[in-house]
This record gives C-alpha cells, sequence and structure tokens, in this order.
DNA sequence: GTGAAAGCGCTAACAT
DNA sequence: ATGTTAGCGCTTTCAC
C-alpha cells in the first residue's frame, strides 16, 4: 500500500506538507503543491479511510436509515436516495447504508464512529427512533416530520400546503365536489406523518373552498384503485376532479376512469401528488404538484453538512413548497360554463 | 469517548485482553469473558470502526455498486439491496452504496480502503467496470453474467433455464404458439446479459419444442402492454400462451387481455417470470417463476465472505436455477381436447 | 512556508 | 490464559 510518507519521499517533503497541501488547511507554496500533487498522482496514493478517520475523527461518511416498510413507494424511496448520495459526494461523502428494521444500526453506526452524520428517512409522526437520535453525538436529519422532532433538524414537502394548493385550483376552476384518492389505509394507520398532514389540508381548503370532500384510501392495485373510483363516482354528490395522492394507484385511476368512460379533463380533472418523473411516465400527461424527491435529499445532506461546519444553530424545519405543473388534465366541471 | 482501554481497567485486565474477548481470537477464561463483558455493557463501549480497520486491515464494510439505469424495475433491484444488506450484517459487515454512474467510486472505495471486498449489480453483457474490478486488491462479486469475467465470481439468476422451462411447461400442455413479452428495447439494446440469456432460451426451447415463438419487447406502459398483446393476437399464429418478463408491464398484460375479452387460462395461458412478491401482487394469481433477487443478493454476499476467508479458489459462478409455481392462470390451449 | 513528533484507538505478534 | 508492546497511516499541535 502507498501511504503517506512514500509520497512525501517522492515530493521530498515532510508527511505533515502533504497532509496540508492536500487539504488545503494551511498555505503551501504552489511549487510543493506540484511537487505533491505530481507524486500522488505518480504513485495513485488515496488516504487510508481508516487511518484519516483515527486521526482527525471526520469519517467523511453519511449514516442512511431507509425504510423497508409497506406501502413505502420504492420510486419516491430511490429519488431520495439518489439525491442523497449525489449531494453526498459533492461533499466528498460517501453513503453508508441501515435498515429501519435492523434496531441496533443507529447506535452501531455513530458509537462506531462510522459515520459523520446521519440521515433517517420516512419518519413518522410519533417515531421511536427520534428519542435515540437525539441522544446521539453527531447530528442527525430527519426527513419527515415527527410530532416532536426533539431538537434534531427536518426536512420535508410541505403535503398540507400541497393539498390545499390542488384544492384551491380545483375549485377556482368551478369544482364544487372533489375526491381525494389517498395512500393505503396502512400508511395512515402508521400515523406517518405526511399522509396526515395532507389529509389535514385537503379537508382544511375544502372547508375553506367551500366545496364538498370526498376521501378514499386507495391500495395501489387496479382491483383498489377501481373500487375507489366507483365508490367516488357512486357517491351522492360525484367528484368532478380527483387529487390523487399514490403514485403506484395512478396509473390504475387513470384506466379506471377510462373504463367508466370518464374523459379527462372533460368529465373529471385530475391532479396527482408525485414526483415529476412519475407524473410524466404515464400514459397520458398528468398535471401534477411535483414531490421533489431529489431535493429534499439534496437538502437533508446540506443540512448534515451545515450543521457540522457549525456544532451551535438552532433546530431548523424546511418544508419545501409545492408546485403545480399543468398538463391539461384539469379544467372546469363539464356542467359549468365557462 | 469510551476506548479499550478503559474497559480494560474496569475489568482488571490488558487491553489485548479485551480485543481478544471480544474476537475471539483466542481462549479467554469464563471468568474474565465475564469480567470484560460486563465492563463493556456497562461503559457502552464501542470500537472505533476506524481504528479497528487501521490496526487489522479488515474494515467490516462491504461496498455495493448500484445501477441508476433506465428500465432497470425498481422492485427488484430493493430486492436485491434487502438481500444483501441484510445477509452481510449476519456476517457483521455495513454496506457502503456508490452509484453506477460515479466513475471513480470503485477506485475510491478499495483503495481508500473502505470497503473488504465489492458486489457490483446489474453486471452487462460487456461491461467497462469487469476490467476495472478484476484489478482491485479487494474481492469483487459480479451480480450478472458478463460475457468476460475475467476471474471474477459471478452470481445471477439462470435466465436461459427459467425460459425454457416456461416454454417447456406451456409446450407440454400442448400450446404450438408462445408469445414472450419481454423488457423495454432499450433494456437489450445495452446488451444487457440477462435479457439476451433469456431471449436466448426462449429460442432454443421453442425450437426444441417445435413450436411457434413470438417475442415483442414492451414499455412498462398500459399503452405499450396493449401494443404488444394486440400485436400477438394479430399474429398469423395468435399464441395461446404468455411468458412475460416485465415486471412492470405484467399488470398491464393481464389487463390489456380482459380488456380482449380473453380469459386466463381459457383463452391464453400466462407465466411470469418475476420475484415472487410481484406475482403475489397482481390483482389476480399468476403462475410464475421466482426471480429470487433476495437470494441472489445473500449468495453475493456469501461468496464475498468466502473470498475473504481463503484467498485462493478459482473464479466460481452461480446460477440459481428456476421453479416454476403454478397460481392457475396456465391450461391446456382452449382448441385442444385434454 | 515547512518539519518533527505525538498521538488517535485498536490488533497482533511476541512474551510469559 | 493473559500481559507488553510495536505499529497501522494519518492529522495536528508545536517549533522553527
Amino acid at each position: 500500500m502507498v501511504t503517506i510518507e512514500d509520497v512525501a519521499r517522492r515530493a521530498g517533503v515532510a508527511p505533515s506538507t502533504v497532509s496540508y497541501a492536500l487539504s488545503g488547511k494551511r498555505s503551501i507554496s504552489e511549487r510543493t503543491r506540484e511537487r505533491v500533487e505530481r507524486a500522488v498522482a505518480e504513485l495513485g496514493y488515496r488516504p487510508h479511510a481508516g487511518a484519516r478517520a483515527l486521526a482527525s475523527a471526520r469519517t467523511s461518511t453519511l449514516g442512511l436509515m431507509i425504510p423497508l416498510r409497506q406501502g413505502v413507494d420504492v420510486n419516491v424511496m430511490m429519488q431520495f436516495v439518489l439525491g442523497i448520495v449525489t449531494r453526498a459526494r459533492e461533499f466528498d461523502h460517501d453513503v453508508l447504508l441501515v435498515t429501519q428494521d435492523e434496531d441496533a444500526g443507529l447506535e452501531r453506526l455513530t458509537g462506531g464512529r462510522m459515520v459523520d452524520a446521519l440521515i433517517l428517512m420516512d419518519v413518522e409522526a410519533a417515531d421511536p427512533r427520534v428519542g435515540r437520535a437525539a441522544r446521539l453525538a453527531q447530528p442527525t436529519i430527519l426527513i419527515g416530520l415527527p410530532d416532536d422532532p426533539q431538537g434534531l433538524h427536518c426536512v420535508d414537502f410541505d403535503f398540507d400546503a400541497a393539498a390545499r394548493l390542488a384544492v384551491r385550483h380545483l375549485a377556482d376552476l368551478g369544482h364544487t365536489s372533489i375526491g381525494l384518492v389517498g395512500p393505503p389505509p396502512a400508511v395512515l394507520e402508521r400515523h406517518t406523518s405526511f399522509a396526515e398532514r395532507l389529509l389535514h389540508g385537503f379537508r382544511e381548503q375544502v372547508e375553506r373552498s367551500g366545496v364538498t370532500g370526498l376521501v378514499e384510501l386507495t391500495p395501489p392495485t387496479h382491483a383498489g384503485a377501481l373500487a375507489a373510483v366507483e365508490a367516488l363516482r357512486g357517491a351522492s354528490e360525484p367528484p368532478t376532479a380527483l387529487v390523487v395522492h399514490n403514485e403506484a394507484a395512478l396509473p390504475w385511476v387513470v384506466d379506471a376512469l377510462q373504463m367508466h368512460g370518464a374523459g379527462i379533463p372533460t368529465d373529471v380533472s385530475l391532479v396527482a401528488i408525485c414526483p415529476a418523473a412519475v407524473a410524466q411516465s404515464q400514459s397520458r400527461p398528468v398535471s401534477f404538484i411535483d414531490l421533489p424527491a431529489t431535493t429534499i435529499g439534496a437538502v437533508a445532506v446540506e443540512m448534515a453538512m451545515d450543521r457540522l461546519e457549525e456544532q451551535g444553530g438552532a433546530a431548523e424545519t424546511r418544508l419545501l413548497g409545492p408546485v403545480l405543473v399543468d398538463q391539461g388534465s384539469t379544467a372546469p366541471p363539464p356542467h359549468v360554463s365557462p
């Protein structure tokens, strides 16, 4: 293995100089810097991560706890991971994976000084991990919004605002009855914070706009979507607009509407709340409110890095605001003249 | 931070004794072992991963390179990851993530001695990573089967045998025309080894069984599946049986058949090649050949651990054999008496 | 602007 | 069965 000493010898300088030349933690003459860089390149030197961690108490590694739960959409999850890994690399950090169900994972990564900071995905309203994470030496960033963050930083999409935006948009078009095709019942039963916030926003805006709101929790299957659509269309005031917050069910909902002979947007307007990639991979264009999963992941990393720079700082919660992208799947309801 | 010395003091033994008591690398008296364990528990001692890596040249970490490519099914991918992470933990290892598109990832993880071994997912027929991996100090396991493994170990599902099994099963039932609903064209264009092997097995067994074989490469969309089903049913010899190797399109194929009024299995038999979880989450039972992604991931870890134990050993390739699970979606063709 | 040297916390000979 | 000790490769005072 080629060590820092080999590089130093080759460059004709002291090991510490090589270290400083590489880290930039003190000024180096241009001449020396070049010699070092050439030696590094010629020898193919790579600092030993363990030695570095031991000496500097920094690992250049972030811990990421990912869920393996029912009802969590894998596509969305992968977007989070993509955002995290990509941004972490830009900060010269790697990502160590732990799964939700591995109970001692948090303590192992942090206690063993394997990571500089921790990112917890899919944090629920009352998540037992929050209390444990708050007790750790390393900073922890939560993706999600627990009832009590206990001083930890949080990032999430503003689901409440997203639902309100969707309802307002539809109500402004003239719709007086709006349906919500929500996540599977299991997701709500877990008290997943995001589902509850979305529901809250939906109900609130429905009331404010003075329209009727109907909610169907929907499994991500053809049968489930069909049942949801049927239930909604069979209601006393059948909705003329649908908000879909269930990426897996979205294609089935579109399908079910077509089977019902309901044209989009002539008979029924449609707004999805999902990552742009999901909306754009549908067989027909669907207006959507972007769930910016990749961005949220990137922001989580940035917050972690901020905390590593400056120890102080109060707990911050960042909720990313919703943006509606109109792709023509919404219009005024059929029986209202424009 | 509580160190091994603190533990040693508390237990009244030497630091090395603590090390040995914890690793079990030499025999320890019952009495000493207990004292050490108690001290560890009382102090909440966690070995410093970096220090350990530096002293032992072992990191207890596996590197995992995951694809972020088009056409790779995320559900299947997550199953691989799940299998890998779970089995790795059973060997007391953690998993460090790199993405395919991060070019220097391999060299950074291995050169920096961040990992003991490497697992590369989604290896293609002519994958440039293979040559680079073969040159590394750490053992590398490939998930997939390149044309030339260059001395590296490989694990994969035997797609060739799976296709043959599917065709044979259907031919034995009396079908004389069999359709293959394959992956999206993009997957084949990349020379993804698994898609080619499946196609090869399909064509070979079709010939051997003396039946007609039709192939449709299919995008994972409703429209794509519909088009594929229509193309097949409009052929001069419309297939009475379908093999579907495209988890994302599977539900749409089932849907399209229903729209065509084709009963399953009365009019058309169906065999899917996909993870059991995918087959079982369909709206109706589908006979399938299990794509054991979790197991493959676990096997990859085991092979990596084997290589770490004993340096020698020739390059091994393990292809997991197919098993057909009949869930009643196959039957003799309609116009053949039993 | 550069060097010398003292650890960081652990493992693994080498002793006994 | 246990203790002593010499590093592992790096960062970071401290000194010049």
